[in-house]
RNA sequence: GGGGAGAUACCCAAGUGGCCAACGGGGGCAGACUGUAAAUCUGUUGUCUUACGACUUCGUAGGUUCGAAUCCUGCUCUCCCCA
């Protein structure tokens, strides 16, 4: 057959291992072989929390070996308690449908699906979990497990001084599960996962084991944190979504283009699949001239040509520009509607009435009364003593009255607080 | 059950009758610097109007006083020690 790259040398290189149970490199060198990921479908859309379990996949696939995406319609009833001190929340069927077709739209984006030896596979255990009865999961399944095994995981120590519930205690044995009936039905060998579910796999192969299904594998990869250590993947505003309409492209490509240099470097070994040669030589360049951020550009443009398709990014570099770079009033002058909105989308915005501005209006009360964009008048006026505030462009101090005749494109004003926090108002009627 | 300490702004924390919108630190925001970074320095950080002003705020409800975060009483909550 046709082999691409060694995986497990791929993943080494890339920083994605972090551990693996043993003879995996023996067993992926030798064959074309099905490996999977679960996916909890806890919302609609994946982040770029997620990102690293896909870009598992992608590489899996790109090294010749077919990868299956699971979403977790039935695990997702049941709640994981890895790394979760609380009980969860359980999602009821309709939220779930509507978070598994999301995902999967998501996935395609990045593995190629279909129905070739070497394509991508779909698959929902909710699908062999639906018609299985309590009875027969705990003769068929349960039977070969010891509750001591399942005690000794650490995701299950942590919790049993806290309490947990029955439910989520059994969570291993259900993801264990899928393992073993993705072996048995599909011939999977391979389970990857972020090394926080390495106790539920190791479950999986466990299982298979026992209920004499010979060899199974486990892979995991380490858990990306900052350099600060806190959780990769948020920004101050929150979880960094793939979906273009919970994170708008252009903020997905401004939290990539700000990570810090050393982070940045490790994302771009994990996101691209760019080879060694071209990533160490780009690591190499920006550790000459640091200030021209040359791996956020490409690292930030790369994953979002990936997740929106190049008019998106096109538009993000474009707003980026206007925003960041040194564009004047004259370039604003120039956009049509469409690029205003699409460039501000996710910018606090307000609509004046065209009399009230016609009148003129006090950048006090542009700032408070008819833009809601800071929370009282003295705030307001300490920004503008500041000389924070600037209208298109242009800084303004507390006499500023702004009226029609600033209006760019006949429709729009431009408030600024600092250099980063834009307000777009917008004249109606 | 007995005894003690405490509750102050986003967080920590000073303040024990007027000079308290309340020291200081953290955090936030802004300015300078810079790489849309880090570090650093500076300013700012209750609300409202024409700000030399007014109003609301120191757990909660009352009271004493010309005047209270500060004193008194009830209540709620937190912590500590002894049993």
């Amino acid at each position: 057959m046709e082999q691409g790259p060694d995986f497990i040398e791929e993943l080494r290189w890339r920083g994605l291992l972090h551990d693996h149970t043993p003879g995996v490199e023996e067993h992926l060198r030798t064959g074309r072989r099905l490996g999977y990921i679960g996916f909890d479908p806890t919302a609609e859309s994946l982040h770029v929390g997620n990102l690293v379990q896909i870009m598992l996949l992608v590489h899996y696939q790109r090294c010749g070996h077919v990868p299956i995406a699971l979403v977790g319609g039935a695990t997702g009833m049941v709640g994981d308690p890895s790394g979760k001190s609380e009980e969860r929340n359980l999602l009821d069927e309709a939220t779930l449908d509507r978070n598994i077709a999301g995902i999967k739209a998501q996935l395609a984006r990045f593995i190629h699906f279909g129905d070739g030896p070497a394509d991508a596979r779909m698959v929902n255990n909710y699908d062999w979990f639906k018609d299985m009865g309590f009875l027969r999961f705990i003769r068929d399944v349960g039977k070969h497990i010891t509750v001591n095994y399942m005690m000794a995981k650490d995701s299950v120590k942590k919790r049993l001084e806290t309490g947990i519930s029955f439910t989520e205690f059994s969570y291993q044995l259900v993801q264990g599960f899928d393992y073993q009936w993705l072996h048995t039905h599909l011939g999977v060998t391979v389970q990857m996962g972020g090394s926080d579910q390495w106790g539920n796999i190791t479950t999986g192969t466990e299982l298979i084991r026992r209920m004499g299904g010979g060899e199974a594998f486990a892979i995991t990869s380490p858990l990306l944190t900052k350099s600060d250590g806190s959780k990769f993947g948020k920004s101050e505003s929150g979880n960094v979504w793939l979906d273009a309409k919970r994170t708008s492209p252009y903020r997905f490509y401004q939290f990539w283009l700000n990570t810090a240099d050393e982070e940045a470097c490790k994302c771009l070994r994990i996101f691209t699949t760019w080879e060694k040669e071209r990533v160490e030589a780009l690591i190499a360049e920006h550790l000459k001239a640091p200030h021209l951020r040359a791996v956020q550009k490409a690292l930030a443009e790369d994953i979002t040509k990936r997740v929106h398709g190049e008019e998106e990014l096109r538009a993000a570099l474009q707003a980026s520009e206007i925003l960041f770079g040194n564009a004047s009033v004259e370039a604003l002058g120039t956009l049509t509607e469409q690029q205003w909105l699409e460039i501000f989308e996710g910018v606090p915005q307000a609509d004046v009435p065209r009399g009230a501005l016609e009148q003129g209006i006090g950048m006090v009360d542009l700032l408070t009364d008819h833009g809601a964009f800071l929370p009282s008048k003295g705030e307001a006026r300490r920004a503008l003593k500041e000389n924070s505030i600037a209208v298109n462009k242009a800084k303004a101090g507390e006499d500023r009255v702004v009226n029609t005749s600033d209006l760019l494109g006949g429709k729009f004003i431009l408030l600024q607080r600092g250099r980063k926090n834009y307000y777009l108002v917008k004249v109606v009627g």
